[in-house]
DNA sequence: GTCTATAAACCGATAGAC
DNA sequence: GTCTATCGGTTTATAGAC
């Protein structure tokens, strides 16, 4: 325990970056947090593109291994899709908020991996669904999800609930059968 | 022409904020693209927080102009907000996403007027629709579609389109109808 | 591996001339 | 209104002792 230092300095980075945004994820603020100096960190990350870089490797890891579990989600990928979204305690929504801002911080590497992660979350939802339209609004809707949780407060009441999520997997559930049926609801 | 100044460091401020984030988005940064000096512009915004405060002024004025143009779009409520949110490049959606970046960087103002912003663009759908539980969930694609937006990449296919915005508009009338019918898909 | 000290660049803001 | 010059503070990164 304690001893995975370089791993407890990301998680680190990511808490800053998603509680307090990019301006106030400097490295001085990261190694305080850590307990450490700034030459001390930059010792384990040789300069900010470095912690930047093992970052988003991370997030690669973590995007691989989940796409692995939502393709054989008891309850299905789209209800695992929504129900993740909402979840922003998670390891994997932090890190994908935390790469967020670093893409919109014009670091184009992160906004890449962001685009890679998406991909493969949406070929997972054509997979299961049958339907490329149909996956694309499941998407939307969870990706949706992410956005409001992301501008919520902990004092206000949530926007979307674990029941919301719930209908909205029924509607796609639904929506899902009747394109089946050849009542074409969509397209 | 080229006589309100003040209005063009906004804008210059908001492209820069979308364009580059709020690290690039430096008082001198904007300054320059408005061909004047650091302290010219002080001028005009004594400082950075009179800078965001009037960036998120003319925010809340585009937001209530806006909601009233929503009330009444022709093609309904539902398909105004997705295509809007998918028009990356209006005044509107722009200035939104700069707020966006400012509550980000923990500027809580810049959250609470887009949680205000969100309120009344939710209470225009809710009203149409007739189903809270519907509204919010067009509120969630719009947003996803504008999440969407924001990460991809000029040179990059769209990952929406407009003919798919075509599709959910369809897809949210079926079933605020078949609701109306009782048939209830949601709930 | 971790520290103190410091360099070099940059940022927000002010002073004062024009 | 706009400029140059500058102050005080911050940030990334390096040097060198322990």
């Amino acid at each position: 325990m304690g001893r995975d230092k370089p791993r407890r300095i990301i998680d680190t980075y990511v808490n800053l970056l998603v509680d307090s945004g990019v301006r106030q994820a400097t490295i001085e603020a990261v190694a305080r947090r850590c307990g450490l100096s700034k030459a001390g960190l930059l010792h384990h990350y040789p300069s900010r593109a470095a912690l930047d870089a093992a970052l988003l490797e991370r997030l690669r890891s973590l995007v691989e291994e989940d796409v692995t579990v939502m393709r054989e989600a008891p309850g299905g990928a789209v209800r695992y899709y929504l129900a993740s979204s909402l979840d922003a305690e998670s390891d994997l929504e932090r890190i994908v908020v935390a790469a967020t801002r670093l893409a919109q911080a014009d670091h184009s590497p992160a906004g890449e991996l962001l685009r890679w992660a998406r991909d493969l979350w949406y070929d997972v939802l054509v997979e299961q669904l049958g339907d490329p339209l149909l996956a694309r609004f499941v998407l939307l809707a969870g990706d949706g999800v992410s956005y409001h949780t992301d501008i919520s407060t902990p004092n206000e009441q949530p926007f979307i609930t674990a029941d919301d999520i719930d209908s909205f997997t029924r509607v796609f559930e639904t929506l899902q059968r009747s394109e089946g049926d050849g009542r074409q609801t969509l397209a």
